[in-house]
DNA sequence: CCGTATCCGGATGGATACTG
DNA sequence: CAGTATCCATCCGGATACGG
């Protein structure tokens, strides 16, 4: 897919609005290559990458570890998130050949920059999740 | 549904670690019902969602003109994704019976205070998304 | 132990047409 | 203008079985 020569536009500073940033979005017609909502958050909103970031969190981690802490993820699932994670650059795979083989997974550099905005995320969710329980509930009780 | 009576564990410190966080709902066996991640972040993942909170950042806004903002989202899904923001009390709906009608939408005060941690996310997602790419192309070269 | 391959049901989401 | 209704293709993801 050659990509467009277009480069992206320079990182705004860290307190500049969403609604600042959507507009610059905007004007590159919300591409999905130019708009980090649709090429990375799309990417982490899936059903399991959160939770599997929540637990490299803690360290390195081996496959069969990982899933024990998930326990309702399936290994086809386990092991295409986390060759996405890879893939982009977030998790580290190292193989060990020994038998039977044994294959840690842990957080890159990046990976961990990326925790602290998405703990603030959780803890927003955590925080107020009582809230939109209400909510859901209060507009149940309408319909 | 019948709830549970189990109450959710009282929020922690905003500078609790993810991993931390995990441990707590991994006694609860991940139950999606007291996971943040699962019950709150898993809808703001979805294809829509931030993209119109990122729309309604910029203020109120009509049906239309959110539709205008984000040029590839149908009637259909737009109707929806805010129906769901609507039931979980992040969007607030105005109707005004005008004829033609027209209605209004903003982010409740609950609402609001998710675009910091959004935010935050975001430009994230700005800032290291060139690394990404880079990682993405890096990867399919080994391939 | 750590995967891959295959199959398949259900959810997601687009296109289109119609309504108050 | 702001939806609803219907149909339909695609994709996500679970179950199972097999391989290095």
């Amino acid at each position: 897919m050659a990509e467009s020569i277009v480069s992206a536009p320079a990182s705004l500073p860290a307190e500049t609005s969403l609604a600042e940033r959507f507009a610059v979005w905007q004007d590159l017609g919300l591409d999905p290559h130019h708009c980090p909502v649709r090429d990375v958050l799309d990417h982490l909103g899936d059903k399991w990458t959160t939770l599997i970031i929540a637990v490299l969190a803690g360290g390195t981690r081996r496959f069969g570890a990982i899933q024990r802490a998930i326990p309702d993820i399936s290994k086809r699932m386990l092991t295409q998130s986390l060759r996405d994670l890879e893939r982009d650059g977030l998790v580290a795979r190292r193989v060990y050949p020994t038998s039977p083989p044994s294959v840690e997974y842990s957080l890159t550099p990046l990976g961990e920059t990326l925790l602290a905005p998405l703990a603030a995320l959780v803890a927003w969710a955590e925080r107020n999740h009582p809230a939109i329980r209400a909510a859901r509930t209060r507009f149940l009780a309408e319909a």
